[in-house]
DNA sequence: TGTCAACCCTCCCCCGGGGCAGACTGCAAT
DNA sequence: ATTGCAGTCTGCCCCGGGGGAGGGTTGACA
């Protein structure tokens, strides 16, 4: 025997639903009080709502959308198909939210946060020869992030094609870009796009040459994070050539050492290589 | 070298910052194009904004909100005692973010994700105000099964008496037990049941008092499942106000949410109580 | 029966953008 | 000069509520 009207503020006390949060609800047809008083507009809820109404502060508690929510709860069964597989993604979307936050834990731990930030792993310089490679490149001239797009998504057509699969073609090495162009400047330029290959390769595209790329030694440098910092890394390069009085002599490299399309952001790996003399 | 006027779809592509956050920070002052075509209403930013904007998404990336960020980019010392104080509580926050996760994901992860959701409902315990209440409240000693049911049905009973119903007194909260009782242990002592009411009383059974509660505060927590469990709950509850260092100053009670003649056992919920200082 | 505090209502702005619609502009090729 | 397309503009609604203003209701107590 409880209270069987019961007001919106001690719903929301019992159920620790905000009222706030309650409206909400009830807009989106979530959790609607029983009864309204037509002239003073009140809202009542029923005692049968707390659970709903806990229900729905548990599961947003986990993360799900409103929407998500509504749509566990209107499913009677618990383990359906529906429910297994919105429980799935939201595992998976919270490992990947918890290594984030992993990697910003990181950085704003460090000694200097941001240094940290821009350089992440930048204070390992080394200096490497590059032996010849052979290479798959094309080249192209634009707005970097569309031309890389592009010229990737062909390099990697090519590479899959059936001539090539059937003849057992195959890339040996992380796929990357030379800035190629004297007119290369912050936001476009000449690029060539390189994939390391191996294998005896049969090419459509015209534009795609195979050529064996001279041995260089090079500054390299790999930075860990969303590619929208590698900007401030060119800088720090430069800044760091200059200091070693050393020249640059060719072509800046940057090569993607993992895939954007499965990483989170700030895992993306980049090498950026600077031919020095 | 550098194109001197970039129009924003550029400034976009090689700062990673989308349009609309553009837009956004624009307008918060943030970020503002150095010129603007009057009659087109084109925006243009110049090279030196693309290390601005790197920033301003790097800072964003770490969880910093526009202002905070506005404030720490507007510091010219990166050391000073107020992006310190920034920094500090970040990771602080951050810290407690991942925790969280780190349950959630446990939660998920779970064989039984729900079942886990309740048990881990356990965690989640609220200090809350609870102001005076204006109860009816009856006492008994002995075994509490058969105790409850009999004291909570006299109250019942009393509240629908035709002179109560007639003078439209009614309960106004939920029905809850408190164990006033020293001599509580696992299977009985004296308690005091207790129903929050409103309006006009006229009491027929002499057992039964109408006052009113004094406000105290209270450690919460709800569970969910079978009456039985509930030691286990009061347990835990004892474990966590010693691991706290808090003591409890008045009775345990319990607030049972749901009514058990008509929810399956599996879904009863009880909210527990423990006054603290 | 009145009074007054506590409660409740609606409306509006805020976070930090995403997505879309409808209209305009700029540049390049014809 | 025209055409076409890509780029850009503004404005509106969405997420999931928090905060607060300004005004009506309830109910306990005197």
């Amino acid at each position: 025997m409880t209270a069987e009207k019961i007001p919106i503020g001690a719903f929301s006390d019992v159920t620790r639903l905000s009222k706030k949060a309650l409206y909400c609800y009830e807009k989106k047809g979530l959790l609607v009080p029983v009864e309204r008083d037509i002239c003073s507009g009140y809202r009542y809820y029923s005692p049968a709502q707390i659970e709903r109404g806990i229900w729905i502060g548990s599961l947003c508690s986990l993360g799900f959308t409103l929407d998500e929510t509504a749509r566990i709860l209107s499913e009677e069964d618990r383990n359906s198909p529906l429910v297994q597989t919105l429980l799935k993604n939201r595992l998976r979307e919270t490992r990947v939210e918890i290594q984030r936050l992993s990697m910003v834990e990181r950085v704003l731990a460090a000694d200097d946060p941001f240094m940290e930030l821009f350089t992440m792993e930048l204070n390992n310089w080394t200096k490497k020869e590059i032996p010849p490679i052979r290479a798959m490149t094309i080249r192209g001239k634009g707005p970097y992030e569309a031309l890389l797009t592009e010229l990737i998504g062909r390099v990697c057509a090519e590479m899959a094609s059936p001539e090539n699969t059937r003849n057992d073609a195959r890339a040996v090495g992380p796929i990357g870009t030379a800035y190629a162009g004297e007119d290369c400047d912050d936001t476009g330029g000449t690029v060539e796009v390189v994939l390391p290959v191996a294998g005896k390769l049969t090419i459509a595209d015209p534009d795609i040459e195979v050529k064996t790329l001279p041995a260089v030694t090079v500054i390299s440098v790999i930075c860990r994070g969303p590619y929208r910092n590698l900007g401030l890394a060119h800088k720090k390069m430069y800044a760091y050539l200059e200091e070693n009085g050393l020249t640059c002599t060719g072509s800046p490299r940057e090569l993607y050492l993992n895939d954007p399309s499965d990483t989170p952001e700030e895992e993306l790996l980049t090498e950026i290589q600077y031919p020095v003399a």
